[in-house]
DNA sequence: GTTAAATATGTCAGATTTGGTATAAATTGA
DNA sequence: TCAATTTATACCAAATCTGACATATTTAAC
């Protein structure tokens, strides 16, 4: 890493010249995957309070019962767009969305 | 729509029986944009205030600079799971994230 | 105005995600 | 128990997204 980015990374509250530059993205990545799993909790719960079938869930997002099922499982393979997209079809409460935010 | 789920989707609150289930999904899907764009506003003021350019942020979420340029312009063509990891990896302070959500 | 740096725009092959389908396993209700 | 419903798992071709690259445009400094 030159000399000016890492002024740059220092001034911005990284800390450089060691394996935290790495680390960080660790973090970053970690914490990704806990939103995920979160919003895959929260839909499960919420379809569930709502008292619809996976089938039904499918319909209304236009997608299928398997693939609602991954997303309820945190499957690796489904995005943060079609979990945030089926929480907003269930009118998920902002407050709900932010909690998950820790 | 069988008379079953419109049960169910009445007790949860949705207007059946005329265009609202139609005109519900496109709420969502505009709810959805709008968060996108929010974020990407977001992103570009918060990498300008860290003086890092297009390049050298690209470099730390292992993109490219034409990607990011797409990223803070609000290309359709960027996913939420991008926006939300180049966010988390500049530390965006969950306040602010929770203040895109309206 | 010139130059250099930064950003925007267009393209594309490879990778990932998608809905759909099939089917297995689990849950429910009698 | 047992049949029906619901959920989980596996697979696939089509669609979408990706980083990379080329290049045009804008911005900044002199």
């Amino acid at each position: 890493m030159d000399k000016k980015k890492q002024k740059k990374l220092e001034a911005a509250g990284w800390k450089v010249g060691n394996a935290e530059d790495f680390l960080e993205l660790n973090q970053a990545e970690s914490d990704f995957i806990a939103l995920k799993i979160a919003l895959s909790e929260h839909l499960k719960t919420r379809r569930q309070s709502l008292r619809l079938t996976q089938k039904e869930f499918a319909g209304m997002i236009h997608s299928s019962q398997s693939r609602v099922a991954k997303m309820e499982a945190g499957d690796p393979g489904v995005t943060l767009d079609l979990l945030v997209k089926s929480l907003l079809t269930l009118k998920t409460p902002k407050e709900e969305i932010e909690k998950m935010l820790q």
